[in-house]
DNA sequence: CATTTGGAAA
DNA sequence: GCATATTCCAAATG
C-alpha cells in the first residue's frame, strides 16, 4: 500500500496484477496460493478473491493473518475494508466445523463446533434440515451416517465448510508392487514433488490429515505417476475414472508398465469393453450415460460392482453432475483428485471441494519448469493473410464452408517453411485435421504423412525413425489424439485445430513437449488464417493454455517482408 | 465382428 | 443466450 505495489484490488473482489511490474513474479506465486486466476489478457492478470480460494488455502496451513498481510503487502492502494472484512469472515468459519464417527451410535455421526452459535446458525438454516440434524448439546449435533456427502455439500455451498475427520472405510485389499518400466530390478522412484503429493494426500498415520482432496500438477507433471503412487502407499483394489476413452487406454499402460498387476487385474470399463476388476479404469461418460432419455444411469453400479478402497478422479474439473451425486453416498471411500486447473464455474468447484476434498497440493507449474521437470513452452499465434481470390471465396461461402476455407488456406505453407528454417535440427510435428491439406504439405516438405489408415506396423516404424531422430518432420492427422506412443518432439505445428476440445488441445501439448535435453524448450505454433472465424475458436484455446500456465503470444505475418521472428529467440 | 449411424451431453 | 462442434456410447448395419 506504498503506492508501488503490483496489485491493485477492488472491491469486486478481484485483483489485477501488472505484468510489467518488477514485483510481478513474487506476486504470483502469492496469489496463486490464495486467489484463482480468472484471465490473464494483455497488461493485467485477473485473480479472484473467494470462500472457496481462502478455504483451500487454508486446507493448506496457510493462516488468515498471514493472507491479510500478503494482500496489504502487495496492494498498490489502500485495500478495501468490506474486502478485509468479508475475507476474515470466509477463513473464521474455516475448520469450526468438524465431522466424526459417533462413540454411542455407529449409524451417527457428529457434527461439533467450540463455537455453539455457530452450530445455532447451522440449526436455523432450513434447506439442511432434510439430514435429519439432531442437537444434542451445545457443541454437538448429530446426523444419520448416510447424509455424511450431502450435508458437507450444502453446508459449503452455504458458506460453512466442513472438516471431515470420519475417517474411511479401509477396502479390499489388493497386493502389488511398483518398479521400473525399463528394468524390472530398479526399484521405482518418485521426483521430490510427486513424493510431496502423494504424503499430501495419505496424510498423517491417525488419518486426520489428508485422505481425500485435489492434487494440482500441471500438464507433464506425471498425474498418473502420482495416481500410481497413492495406490502403492494404500494396497487396495482401485476405480480410476477419467475424461476420455485415450486416458483410459494411458492409464492401462502405465498400470501395466510401471506395477506388477497382471493384466487379469487391470479392467477396462468404455463403451468398447465392460471389464470390472481389481483395478478398472472408465471414464466419466459412460457413467452418466443413458439409452433413453428417462432411463436411470445403468453404469453407475460399477462404485459398488467391487469394494474399492480408492477412487482416483482424473480431470477432476470435468466431473459431471450425476458422478457428484453418487459421489456424496461413498463418502467413505477414500477419493483422490487429480487436476490441472480448479474448475472456474462456481457451484461445481464447491461440490469438488465438499465431496473429494480440498485443495491438498499446488505445484505451480513454473517451479517445474526451472528444475527441468517439464519443458519450456513457448506457445505462438501466427496469424496468416488470405490471398484476394481466396477471401472473396471466404466471403461468399456460409457457416461450416467459411472455417474449412479459413483452416486450408494455402498460405499457411509458407510460415511453415519459415518456422521449419527457424527450428532447423529439431524434431518437429506438424498436427492437422484436414486430409487433403495435410497430404499438399507431406508432398511439398517431402515428410511422411500418418492418417488414419496407415497400417499399424508402418506407423510404428515412422515413430521409430523418428523417435532415433533419423526422421526430423512428421505430418500427423487427428489420430495423433489417439496414439498412446506419440513420440517426443520439441517443436509442434498446428496448421487446422478444431473448434471445440480445448481439453484435448492441452493434452496433446502436455503428451508432445514432454522435457528437452538441451536448453529444455519447446515451441507449440498455432496457423490461424487473419480475419476469419479461425480466430475466434483459436481465441478459446488460448484461454485454456494460458489457465494451464502456458505464455501466448500473438503474431502477425505481413504479406512480403517478414522482418525477424522474435519467437524463436 | 468391424464399421457406420444416431442420440445425448455440455 | 443460441447454436454449434465435439465426444462418447450403443444400436444398427453389412
Amino acid at each position: 500500500m506504498d503506492g508501488t505495489g503490483a496489485c491493485l484490488v477492488q472491491r469486486d473482489f478481484t485483483v489485477l496484477l501488472e505484468k510489467e511490474h518488477p514485483g510481478f513474479e513474487a506476486a504470483r506465486r502469492e496469489l496463486s496460493r490464495f486467489a484463482e486466476l480468472v484471465k490473464s489478457p494483455a497488461s493485467f492478470h485477473t485473480y479472484r478473491l473467494t470462500p472457496l480460494s481462502m478455504w483451500n488455502a487454508a486446507a493448506q496451513g496457510l493462516e488468515a493473518a498471514e493472507i491479510l498481510e500478503r494482500i496489504r503487502d502487495m496492494s498498490r492502494l489502500e485495500v478495501p475494508g468490506q474486502v478485509l472484512k468479508e475475507i476474515t469472515l470466509w477463513l473464521s468459519r474455516y475448520g469450526r466445523l468438524r465431522l466424526r464417527k459417533s462413540m454411542e451410535q455407529p449409524g451417527e455421526l457428529v457434527l461439533e463446533s467450540t463455537a455453539p452459535e455457530f452450530l445455532d446458525e447451522i440449526m436455523n438454516l432450513e434447506s439442511v434440515q432434510k439430514w435429519e440434524l439432531k442437537r444434542v448439546t451445545e457443541t454437538m449435533l448429530t446426523i444419520p451416517v448416510r447424509n455424511r456427502g450431502v450435508l458437507k455439500q450444502d453446508l459449503t455451498r452455504l458458506g460453512y465448510p466442513v472438516q471431515d475427520e470420519v475417517g474411511y472405510h479401509s477396502g479390499q485389499a489388493l497386493s502389488f508392487k511398483l518398479r521400473d518400466q525399463i528394468a524390472a530390478g530398479i526399484p521405482f522412484s518418485l521426483r521430490p514433488y510427486q513424493c510431496e503429493s502423494v504424503s499430501a494426500f495419505i496424510g498423517s498415520s491417525n488419518g486426520t490429515e489428508g485422505g481425500s482432496g485435489v492434487l494440482v500438477l500441471p500438464c507433464g507433471a506425471g498425474k498418473t505417476v502420482i495416481g500410481l503412487a497413492a495406490m502403492d502407499k494404500l494396497q487396495r483394489e482401485t476405480l480410476i475414472l477419467t475424461s476420455n476413452v485415450t486416458s483410459v487406454r494411458q492409464w492401462i499402460q502405465e498400470l501395466r508398465n510401471k506395477s506388477t498387476l497382471s493384466d487379469l487385474e487391470i479392467g477396462e470399463y468404455s463403451g468398447d469393453r465392460k471389464e470390472v476388476r481389481p483395478v478398472t479404469v472408465s471414464t466419466y461418460q459412460i457413467l452418466t450415460h443413458r439409452s433413453k432419455k428417462e432411463d436411470g444411469f445403468k453404469h453407475m453400479k460399477l462404485f459398488n460392482e467391487r469394494d474399492w478402497g480408492l477412487i482416483i478422479y482424473d480431470e477432476v474439473h470435468l466431473l459431471p453432475a450425476p458422478v457428484f451425486r453418487v459421489t456424496a453416498e461413498i463418502q467413505a471411500t477414500r477419493r483422490l483428485g487429480l487436476t490441472a486447473t480448479l474448475v472456474r464455474e462456481d457451484g461445481c468447484e464447491k461440490d469438488v471441494f465438499s465431496l473429494i476434498g480440498p485443495k491438498l497440493y499446488e505445484m505451480p507449474w513454473r517451479d517445474l519448469e526451472q528444475e527441468g521437470w517439464i519443458a519450456q513452452v513457448k506457445c505462438c499465434e501466427i496469424r496468416v493473410p488470405m490471398s484476394e481470390p481466396l477471401r472473396t471465396k471466404y466471403s461468399l461461402a456460409e457457416g461450416r464452408q467459411k472455417f474449412r476455407i479459413a483452416a486450408e488456406n494455402s498460405g499457411k505453407l509458407k510460415v511453415v517453411k519459415e518456422l521449419l528454417e527457424i527450428h532447423a535440427g529439431r524434431q518437429v510435428l506438424i498436427i492437422g485435421q484436414y486430409l487433403g491439406q495435410l497430404k499438399h504439405l507431406s508432398e511439398q516438405l517431402q515428410a511422411p504423412l500418418i492418417t488414419g489408415s496407415m497400417p499399424q506396423q508402418k506407423r510404428i516404424e515412422l515413430f521409430r525413425a523418428f523417435r532415433s531422430g533419423s526422421l526430423s518432420l512428421l505430418i500427423v492427422s487427428k489420430v495423433a489424439n489417439f496414439a498412446v506412443d506419440l513420440p517426443d518432439a520439441s517443436v509442434g505445428i498446428e496448421v487446422s485445430g478444431s473448434f471445440g476440445s480445448r481439453q484435448e488441445e492441452a493434452q496433446r501439448l502436455g503428451r508432445l513437449l514432454r522435457p528437452k535435453s538441451g536448453d529444455n524448450r519447446a515451441y507449440f505454433y498455432t496457423l490461424v488464417t487473419d480475419g476469419t472465424r479461425e480466430q475466434d475458436f483459436a481465441l478459446r484455446r488460448q484461454l485454456f493454455l494460458i489457465e494451464q500456465g502456458y505464455e501466448y503470444s500473438v503474431q502477425l505475418t505481413k504479406d512480403d517482408d517478414d522482418g525477424e521472428k522474435e519467437a524463436a529467440q
